[in-house]
DNA sequence: CTCGTTTTGTTCTCCTGTTCACAAACTCCT
DNA sequence: AGGAGTTTGTGAACAGGAGAACAAAACGAG
């Protein structure tokens, strides 16, 4: 409402938004391999996409690039990061200390690529007696205390389905504006708080669909 | 494959067929509260979805609504999950059983929503000693032979991002035409071959942009 | 049987995203 | 310096999906 954001807010489309970390983490291979420049086609092959799509992405992002040339693989790096804001580390907290909890918390690749997994929360008391990936599985009560302690704005929900809402809204009421969704089922949240749903059982049916249209692709048109 | 659809080879547009699993687990919550019937406004509701967009997609399908009326949900879930593929299960193997992978074994939606899983693969000699979830760990090598025993033409990947592109190659050599991959980075596969990938660093950045934007956006214009 | 109510199936418009194609800008070689 | 060869950045055409709006169909009341 004070103002209407000059020349920065140059608002990526989401489609965009959504490659922006393929580049980035394509970028980073090239970079560990050595290379110091790259075209835009080069980066495309790397990243899976079109090489006028990734060109088209990054002219949102502005011209960081040079004609003849293509991109100095360090700077548009730091830039593309820089864009994403995973140019510091985001605190991150996980809620359901289960079978996938134990997974994510025990994955790597949080800390190197952006985020920082400040706390381990379960409900079940049993679960509060653990230690995992050396954080202290603490009691869900203590959400509201850790999210300002930290200034956590990210929570991920990795509990059973029928808990999922509950747990939205206790993090939501904590001051959390971001929620990666691991339970299967619709999240209502309020306006200005961001949900992305990681769902196994849908990505599985997508492909059981293809794969049932090739199936029938031979037998179905006979003629 | 004598069972030949009328007039089935409508092709449904990406985007419906990403949604049908969300209208089929939507039905299935309201058939085990013993709703028989719903209109296109509830069901969307359930869905998390616009009902001008439900509709839209249903009709896709055909016309399996009575005007005034509804939808029967027994009726319509039963039409989707065919349409889908789900009316029978799915083998699927599994390959990396480290972290993630014994989640995933672990996973009881799995089973409940038209997959089994069929065997546990991992080319740690340590791991073939385990038993997850009632079923053994197998060596990487027995793929081939699992794949053609069981007819798999599913293929699930959860190990290092290193090993993906070779895992996925030997699953193409096997026969197996679906991938979904949880290792980070671009699988390349022949036509023909589906891949699907679920990636958590991803989608955590996609957060963080936003997140980002939230926090700047009051401050942004001091120029 | 007819009318009013409800709700689907579909059409039309708008918007977002993808791809093509090319001028502009840069490098290198002579 | 100038020309040939590259490669970016972007305008414009194209494709696909979202949402509003409404006619067609079913049902129930009288
Ligand atoms: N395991 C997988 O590979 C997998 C894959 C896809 C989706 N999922 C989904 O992820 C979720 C977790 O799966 P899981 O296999 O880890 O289940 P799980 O039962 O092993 O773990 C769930 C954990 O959540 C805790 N919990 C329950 N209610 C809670 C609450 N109100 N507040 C805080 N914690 C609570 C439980 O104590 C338990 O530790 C489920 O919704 C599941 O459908 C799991
Ligand atoms: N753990 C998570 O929550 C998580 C989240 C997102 C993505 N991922 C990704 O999923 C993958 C697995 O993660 P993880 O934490 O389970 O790792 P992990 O190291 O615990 O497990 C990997 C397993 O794969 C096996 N393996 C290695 N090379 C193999 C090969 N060529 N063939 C067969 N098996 C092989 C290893 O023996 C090991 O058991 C990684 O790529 C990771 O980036 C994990």
């Amino acid at each position: 409402m004070s103002a209407r954001t000059p020349e920065s807010a140059r608002d990526i489309p989401e489609a965009t938004v959504a490659r922006l970390p393929v580049y980035l983490r394509a970028l980073i291979t090239l970079a560990d391999e050595g290379t110091a420049t790259c075209s835009s086609e080069e980066l495309a092959t790397a990243a899976g996409v079109n090489s006028a799509k990734l060109r088209k992405d990054l002219s949102y992002l502005g011209s960081y690039g040079t004609r003849g040339v293509g991109y100095d693989v360090e700077y548009l790096r730091y830039q593309i990061a820089r864009e994403i804001g995973v140019t510091q580390d985001w605190p991150v907290v996980i809620v359901g200390i289960g079978n996938l909890g134990h997974a994510l918390a025990n994955y790597s690749g949080f800390r190197s690529r952006g985020f920082r997994v400040v706390a381990l929360l379960d409900a079940d008391p049993v679960r509060q007696a653990e230690v995992v990936a050396g954080i202290d599985v603490r009691s869900f009560d203590d959400l509201d205390r850790i999210v300002v302690e930290h200034g956590v704005s990210i929570g991920v929900i990795a509990t059973p389905a029928v808990a999922a809402q509950d747990v939205a809204d206790r993090m939501v009421a904590a001051g959390i504006t971001s929620i990666l969704n691991f339970a299967p089922g619709v999240l209502t949240v309020p306006e200005g708080v961001d949900v992305r749903k990681v769902d196994l059982s849908i990505e599985l049916q997508i492909l059981a669909y293809h794969e049932q249209r090739k199936a029938t692709a031979g037998t179905e048109d006979a003629s």
